[in-house]
DNA sequence: AAACTTGTAATCAAAATAATTACATGATGA
DNA sequence: TCATCATGTAATTATTTTGATTACAAGTTT
């Protein structure tokens, strides 16, 4: 089981649009790369539109960043492509038995140290800016 | 999206094998009280005995934890029920266009950065013990 | 007006989960 | 020994989610 790979197409996105800056990034292009269907990246920059992190408009071909690269974190682009919800992470199964002891308090001891863990995971992401990230795609490349 | 609730479940089977300790927890009781198929349990059963959480055998009924409450943690039942593999907790799109700058490095770029968000999680999740849980589903009681 | 783009909905296939059914195998007691 | 009950396990099904695809409306530009 793994969390939806919108988060990881989101980066794809933003870091595609800064490295293209000079150029135009229209869904077509991004598509290519991303090797998926305009479509879907459409679907996707409406959601990383709507969080404010990119601009885009219907007719006009071509998206641009609506923030510095260093205030965008990888926990922005996750929260905008809604992969996991709060306090979601893990699911709890619902319906025990409420004449169990363990059924009926099951969930309300569980679910808050789900969510520590999740805000852990979180918090690594709010850490981490898509400068970052594209500094680290530019830096493979003169390996070479 | 969320993670399976089998690690939900898995927590509620060990927490009632211990608080049941004095009778016999067999998979009919034990999905009773989860409100699910015995068969569910029983595969469940199969997958924290083989992480050497419990002893149950063919044809004898009930299910013993073969360790002290105390040296489990959640990490140990996340880790039996196989929710969620090394590095895979968030999922990367494969293939992307080798032609593109972006498309060639996103994921060597982006792998590290998953995993050290997934290892903060798993580490919340060492620093419980199932001593902790069933204390905290023991203690709900004694409010009322 | 024609060509191109974004926005968005509908549909489809694939994968994962969990529920269910069925049955083989092992243990126990009448 | 045989009937009964438990676990082990495979097969099937329904549900949900994701992602791909198609289609088309609406906006922009030349």
């Amino acid at each position: 089981m793994s969390i939806s790979s919108r988060f990881a197409v989101g980066i794809h996105i933003l870091a595609l649009i800064e490295l293209n800056n000079e150029g135009v990034t229209s869904s077509e292009f991004l598509a290519k790369s991303v090797n998926t269907n305009p479509a879907v990246i459409r679907k996707l920059m409406g959601m990383l539109k709507k969080a404010g992190l990119i601009e885009v408009n219907p007719g006009i071909a071509g998206a641009k960043l609506a923030k510095k690269l260093s205030s965008i974190t990888l926990f922005d682009v996750y929260k905008a492509v809604n992969v996991v919800q709060d306090k979601e992470l893990f699911s709890i199964h619902e319906s025990s038995h409420p004449d169990c002891l363990v059924g009926r308090n099951i969930q309300n001891t569980i679910e808050p140290l789900f969510t520590a863990a999740q805000l852990a995971m979180e918090k690594v992401l709010r850490n981490v800016t898509l400068e970052d990230v594209v500094r680290d795609i530019a830096a493979k490349e003169n390996i070479c």
